[in-house]
RNA sequence: GGGCGAAUAGCUCAGUGGUAGAGCGCCGCCCUUACAAGGCGGAUGUCGGGGGUUCGACACCCUCUUCGCCCACCA
């Protein structure tokens, strides 16, 4: 029936995508079920943004967990892979303000009903856009599970966590210093700030003339538009300069105000320019602090957009730059300019809108950060959760014990709207599960609903138990919770992973992960960060059209190294893609050398090469499994490639054919053997290969004789599966030898290619029988017959020595004596030094005594070895000579 | 100011104390019926510098140089 024609010359990665995709989802192999036996093994999704598409971040880290999780579910564990997409608040405002921007509109003109409208639309089209990407990458998600941080259950996920916290005191409301993004009109959490450094600015100095008259003291600032805003100047309290003055009151040159010149150790430095410091507490984090140490007025001077308000005094509705200059004009027109200096700083930006971020005194919500902090702290401490590569772990620990509070509260619209009421009667919130109609202590049914929602890594930060069902017990959290693995980038350490520590310890009661891998991140091949803005962003799924998904996941897996960051190398890619080819074109090469393309050959493998092959699959397939158990991918594919490549296709492969095709003293079962090997070998690499390359791997599965189902469900090669053939290992060892001294041979003096050659061969009995054995291959490798040699070698020859052997060719005329002497001494070289290594190392007492033994009969082994090897070349140079 | 990381072949990068590796590129030869998207052979390294630990260091420690990243409220 299927002859080797069937199969085609090249594989086709995207017919193999479109077809085995939707397949393995209508199959429902990508499902969980949480009752079904075997140790579990599961992941929650980092939910990519309703914003954008898939970018090579993503594709690298839905491949990795794609591999591990495909690997488990291979392995027998009972594995989950549960997907979904996160609503992305600030980002999805961003992208569709900007896009009202160009239609001539704003959030704030449609109204709330409006933009939320717009973003649900918005989110639809974003989310099927994104999750189709993820479908083409092959990724082994249950869609079945897929949640979306904004759907029923994770609202009402969202909404108990903030009433629990808040009925735990963890969640309140006051008024503090926080950032304000002035474009997007919201506060930021410290995390959303984005410092800018080595800005070139500058120090300005004035002076504040005492209320009295009797003098003045000159303070600096980089922003003098808050001197509006001041109600203090500080010094250090021994500062003998300034001793007197303590006290004193001082006149606002430009609002006419008094304040009083106070003394506080903490914010003053005296050594720093003048020793005296303006204090503004509502727009200056420091500022604040000392405002409630001396209970000192607090002066808000923005509105919302950004604009001073009527504190502003005469400058009441200009913006910061027309303050300043506003400002240091009037300021020098009253004389009190006191010189300005450079002065480099740092910017404080709003990672999203890129505005510079004001420090402002507002009433916001807050999680109560310390408390929760430290059991994460311990968590990792205690190896409860590990991060691979561990040095991550610093990072993580660096920002738990400083954390600060963390501003949940938002003046955006698209998210969840923070569960309080604010009674208009009493100003009592009232905050519950269901939504109140009445205020809990007055009974007032004038209620509102808290306008601001939550910071959008509120919700993130519940995602490993939200998306099983909390706060229900669900079976699917006593399986699958605690995850396996977070697969994830370094730069949401504190963002996510932190928080999600923080909640699903408070929680559950269990930390949310086993393990933590940070993968790298991709840069461009420049090792520049790739961004729309900079116009080098690789695109997956330009790569996967023209490399396959296949190879480009290979490509991925590759690169995913346990470093900081790796730039992206398209040759790598073209090479990888090679190599399926490569594997596609062995495994034509072995259908069509079989009989009956749809049944294994009955026999034990019994050919030398059949037992070396196997004994380096066995070899392969150990590496392979502590790769991916250890999250080595890049140690993971170099395993496959190296075994495919050099020992299956350049040798076994080769070393086969005369079999197959019933050369020299090759019998009917020796050929069976070869088959019965080929396709054992290609079963196991089919599987081994499946958690990589998932769509190729499916099609050799469905080719393959005697398989059922779809690879998906099939088991990963085990060691046990391939016997240790120590003896066939060491006689390859020998053959490779021997067929690279004449390859060499023919190299060096350009034989033509299909001339026949004859070595002699000086040897002892045991590689001489071993040659006998391999005589038909030493035939069909290197076109060589050989004759043993006892005495001494013809004058003419050409000389190889290897381990074991003396190779000579009689090549007559070709022979160059000249260059002959130069190679053989260039090999005797190598040779001396490497034995004056050997004779050093092994002279040495301190080494013979403290070295372990084995390492020691190693090196007298190879010591051995490089003597004889030595003596063979000198031999050879003297007979030249 | 703190912390983390990198420096290995022309390029991009692996390297887990025991004689330096891969891919791409380069130089020869070869269209041998699985694959020219291929085969065979070859060249190329003061492993950033300097100390130290060790029988032995590319690897561990210290230090310097260069580059990168993260965190931080110094007016």
């Amino acid at each position: 029936m299927d002859s080797p024609s069937e199969i085609p010359k090249h594989y086709d990665p995207k017919a193999s995508r479109l077809k085995y995709y939707p397949h393995w989802e209508e199959k429902g192999y990508f499902k969980g079920d949480p009752n079904k036996p075997g140790e579990s093994f599961s992941i929650v999704i980092p939910p990519p943004n309703v914003t954008g598409s898939l970018h090579m971040g993503h594709a690298l880290n839905n491949t990795l967990q794609d591999i591990l999780i495909r690997y488990r579910k291979m392995d027998g564990y009972n594995t989950v892979w549960i997907p979904g997409t996160d609503h992305a608040s600030i980002a999805v405002h961003w992208v569709l303000e900007r896009k009202f921007k160009e239609e001539g509109t704003s959030r704030f003109e449609m109204g709330r009903e409006e933009f939320l409208k717009r973003a649900w639309e918005f989110k639809e089209e974003a989310e099927t856009n994104i999750l189709g990407q993820l479908r083409a990458l092959g990724v082994a998600c249950d869609w079945s599970r897929q949640r979306f941080t904004m759907d029923d259950g994770l609202t009402n996920a969202v909404r108990e966590v903030f009433v629990r916290l808040y009925n735990e005191g963890l969640i309140y409301r006051a008024e503090r210093l926080i950032n304000w993004d002035t474009v997007a009109q919201t506060t930021l959490s410290d995390l959303e700030v984005v410092h800018e450094e080595g800005v070139l600015g500058e120090l300005w100095s004035f002076a504040y003339p005492l209320a009295d008259g009797t003098g003045e003291i000159i303070v600096a600032t980089t922003r003098p538009e808050t001197m509006l805003g001041d109600t203090a100047v500080a010094v250090h309290p021994e500062d003998e300069r300034y001793k007197d003055l303590i006290g004193k009151q001082l006149k606002h040159p430009i609002t006419g105000r008094e304040f009083p010149i106070i003394a506080d150790e903490i914010l003053v430095d005296p050594q720093f320019g003048t020793g005296a410091v303006k204090v503004t507490p509502a727009h200056d984090p420091n500022d604040f602090e000392v405002g409630l140490r001396h209970k000192l007025p607090m002066i808000n001077l923005l509105n919302k957009d950004g604009t001073f308000n009527e504190n502003g005094g005469p400058f009441c509705g200009m913006v910061r730059d027309e303050v300043r200059q506003a400002v240091k004009t009037r300021i020098t027109e009253l004389g009190l300019d006191r010189g300005t200096k450079e002065h480099t700083m740092n910017i404080g930006r709003s990672e999203r809108s890129g505005s510079i971020v004001e420090p402002m005194l507002s009433t916001q919500w807050f999680v109560k950060a310390k408390p929760l902090a430290a059991p994460s702290l311990a968590a990792v401490e205690n190896g409860f959760t590990n991060f691979v590569p561990t040095n991550w772990e610093n990072t993580y620990y660096s920002w738990l014990r400083d954390i600060r509070d963390w501003c949940i509260s938002r003046q955006l619209w698209w998210g969840h709207q923070i569960p309080a009421w604010h009674c208009k009667d009493c100003q009592e919130i009232t905050v519950c599960r269901e939504d109140p109609s009445e205020c809990a202590k007055c009974g007032s049914t004038n209620i509102e609903q808290d306008q601001d929602i939550l910071d959008t890594w509120f919700s993130s930060a519940l995602w490993p138990f939200s998306t099983m069902g909390w706060p229900e017990k669900t079976d699917e959290l006593a399986k699958w919770y605690p995850t396996a693995t977070l697969t994830t980038g370094f730069d949401i350490i504190f963002f996510w992973v932190a928080r999600m520590m923080m909640f699903g310890q408070y929680f559950m009661g269990h930390v949310p992960f086993k393990d933590v891998y940070i993968h790298a991140l991709i840069r461009d091949e420049h090792g520049e960060k790739m961004s729309k803005t900079k116009g080098n962003v690789v695109n997956p799924l330009d790569m996967i059209e023209k490399y396959g998904c296949d190879g480009f996941r290979f490509t991925l897996a590759a690169f995913a190294a346990q470093g900081r960051d790796v730039r992206w190398d398209e040759s790598r890619a073209a090479g990888y893609n090679k190599f399926v080819n490569k594997i596609w074109q062995a495994f034509r090469f072995t259908m069509g050398n079989l009989d009956n393309t749809q049944v294994v050959p009955k026999v034990t493998p019994h050919g030398v090469y059949d037992r070396w092959i196997r004994h380096q699959m066995r070899l392969a397939i150990g590496d392979l499994r502590e790769a991916l158990e250890n999250y080595r991918f890049n140690d993971a594919a170099a395993a496959l490639y190296q075994f495919i490549w050099d020992e299956f296709c350049d040798w076994y492969l080769e070393l086969s054919k005369p079999i197959l095709y019933g050369k020299g003293t090759a019998t009917e079962a020796d050929k069976e053997s070869v088959q019965a090997t080929l396709i054992e070998i290609f079963n196991a690499l089919a599987r081994a290969m499946h958690p990589i390359m998932p769509f190729f791997s499916e099609e050799l599965w469905q080719q393959l004789p005697e398989t059922e189902g779809s690879i998906m469900n099939a088991s990963f090669p085990k060691v046990e599966d391939f016997e240790e053939a120590p003896q066939a290992a060491a006689e390859m060892v020998f053959l490779k030898d021997v067929v690279g001294s004449i390859r060499r041979i023919r190299a060096d003096y350009q034989v033509v290619p299909k001339q026949q050659i004859k070595a002699l061969i000086r040897t002892d009995e045991k590689h001489l029988q071993w040659l006998r054995a391999h005589e038909q291959s030493l035939q069909t490798l290197a076109r060589t017959s050989f004759e043993p040699l006892d005495g001494s070698a013809p004058e003419k020859v050409a000389t190889q020595v290897v381990d074991g052997a003396e190779i000579f060719v009689e090549l007559s005329d070709l022979i160059d004596l000249e260059d002959e002497r130069e190679r053989l001494k260039k090999d005797l070289e190598k040779v001396e030094k490497d034995l004056a290594t050997l004779n050093k190392q092994l002279s040495n007492e301190n080494f013979i005594q403290r070295a372990p033994q084995a390492v020691v009969e190693e090196k007298q082994q190879l010591l051995g070895l490089a003597t004889e090897k030595k003596g063979h070349l000198e031999d050879a140079l003297n007979r030249l000579a």
